[in-house]
DNA sequence: TTGAAAGCGCTAACAG
DNA sequence: CTGTTAGCGCTTTCAA
């Protein structure tokens, strides 16, 4: 049982295969096909089971209706909930999401990138990491559709949506200050991405708001990629150490730990230590006493790349800006 | 700045394409072309930075080195573990993944795969869900490439690779009962999967092998699906009700809301009651106190799976069987 | 040893 | 209004 292509149909009904693609993609106005002709050619198709083959479509047109979602780690907390939004609203426009992880290596990106447009991929959705600048700056070169998600390079050209990182310190900061707390320290990583730039702002401006003097030595700042055990084991040297009221995690995964550091220290939260984390985890809500966190609007996150990325395909206008940060939310919990 | 296409290269050198395709692709001995050409061949390509058109060279041969890899949930967490060891191992043979959600939608499903046929993918990764079942045999009667990972439908013809259930829950079972306790609850779902069965046999089995009278009140089935409130809700009323020594959660997810139920009843773990589960999941090692948990060897069920498909592509041969369960690892902790 | 040529299935310019 | 036809870039058979 073979497949049924287009030519089959078209020989079936004595006619022209371009009459049955025009018709099959509702174009036979363009072509001016009789009403009772395309009525024939439709019943056809649809008795014979046709269905179009993608990849004869795509050699031809040089479109896929695909487009790529690369990610640095997929199997990440983040990835996981915009994959889903992201994956709902890109069928809305009746394309596909390709999901890609680069596992944080530079080198595997540029060949993913060339690989997706070997196949052809119509835009791009990229988590960027360090580096990837020039990779990012070739494919806009190249006017392929692409969309910054969750970070964005200074300067760039690109349309990005991520979450407005300086805010969402702000807002734990001022909750934590409010709480009574001012020696606080925070705990962040190495990586040079834009969002642990201004999630490092976010805190020196709260502190100098609060009046409270900036203490470098408050400062914990980790190896991104160290091994749990390594990282579990600085944060527990350095509160201890540094004996803070409160500290503030920027980023989840390194509250998840900072969490196991507490333990160890047989700290009590909030008592002996005040918590607050930037990103929430699925763990934090069931932890007790439950972990204070700012939540990103990840749907809306995901939603609005979709739009950008729309638009930049020609599928869908917009207007208004294309770089943009969307608020987070403070969730209160029980930690501080 | 086009694309150079092989015609190119071979207008260039004056050749044909042939003898192009055929020394890029490393059979110029079955066409006999001579050294130097096929030097010069290679080093034309290279200097013109030739890539072979993916979508071309897959219209041709029918083929396109892309392995579909479908889950029903993409945000979960055995997905995530499993998502990067398959993809590790799959790149080993020179293939890619092509990640794939159902959302746990059957309709969903068979629409997914007949999009993936289209695309010429060239094998599949499923983890079946109730209802599947045909769809698979006729993915079978095509011949086409399937393994079946996490679960299968008895009786079925296709490969597949998953954790012994049985063996897991009885390993959590000798282990709860060593411990003393006799009055056992079991919390499980109403999915009509293979593996659920597997783990509700190893529970029965289990008790008559410790001389444990089987009570059917001690058996929760909750609905799959259904809201989270709801899940916590009940089970909270069911252990209230039971008022069991211990409890083992047939799935992790049970575990998780189980804890929060338990939570809610004020009970003391493993005081009030000990807890055990079925599959392994990141909070469980944080909780106070940790969470003994049976561990699925996820690595291993990627690699199988992956080997098993590369056997039914035909790429490696394999001997011994085609369906196989890997046994899983009691992580023991605190909570018994 | 090499090259010409026939398509894979589809689209779209062009000619009736 | 409708049909012919020329490719998209590549592989592979067949002839030279």
């Amino acid at each position: 049982m073979k497949r049924v292509s287009l030519k089959d149909i078209a020989a079936k009904l004595g006619v022209s295969t371009s009459a049955v693609s025009f018709v099959l993609n509702g174009r036979e106005k363009e072509m001016r096909i009789g009403a009772k002709l395309a009525a024939r050619i439709r019943k056809a198709a649809h008795q014979a089971g046709y269905t179009p083959h993608k990849v004869a479509v795509s050699l031809r047109t040089g479109k896929s209706k695909i487009v790529a979602l690369i990610v640095d780690d997929i199997s990440g907390n983040f990835f996981a909930s915009l994959a889903r939004t992201i994956e709902k609203e890109i069928e809305r426009h009746g394309y596909r999401v390709f999901y890609c992880s680069t596992g944080n290596q530079l080198a595997k990106g540029e060949e993913l990138i060339r690989l997706l447009l070997q196949y052809q991929v119509d835009g791009f959705l990229i988590t960027p990491v360090p580096g990837m600048e020039s990779l990012i700056d070739s494919l806009l070169q190249q006017k392929r559709p692409v969309v910054l998600v969750d970070s964005y390079f200074p300067g760039t050209k690109a349309p990005y949506v991520l979450v407005d990182n300086r805010l969402g310190i702000s807002a734990a900061m001022k909750n934590l200050v409010s709480g009574g707390y001012r020696k606080i320290a925070l705990v962040m990583n190495d990586v040079k991405l834009v969002q642990m730039q201004e999630r490092l702002r976010g805190y020196k401006e709260s502190l100098s708001a609060a009046k409270i003097r900036f203490r470098k030595d408050l400062i914990l700042t980790t190896a991104y990629g160290e091994p749990d055990q390594v990282l579990v084991r600085n944060i527990s040297a350095f509160l201890k150490s540094q004996q803070p009221q409160a500290v503030l995690f920027a980023a989840n995964y390194l509250g998840v730990h900072g969490l196991e550091s507490i333990h160890q220290l047989q700290w009590e939260i909030p008592h002996d230590i005040a918590v607050s984390c930037f990103d929430d985890h699925e763990l934090f809500q069931l932890y007790k006493p439950a972990i204070t966190a700012i939540e990103q609007p990840v749907e809306e996150i995901g939603t609005t790349a979709v739009q950008l990325l729309m638009h930049e395909m020609g599928v869908e206008s917009i207007h208004g800006k294309k770089q943009i940060t969307l608020p987070p939310v403070l969730r209160e919990r029980d930690s501080v």
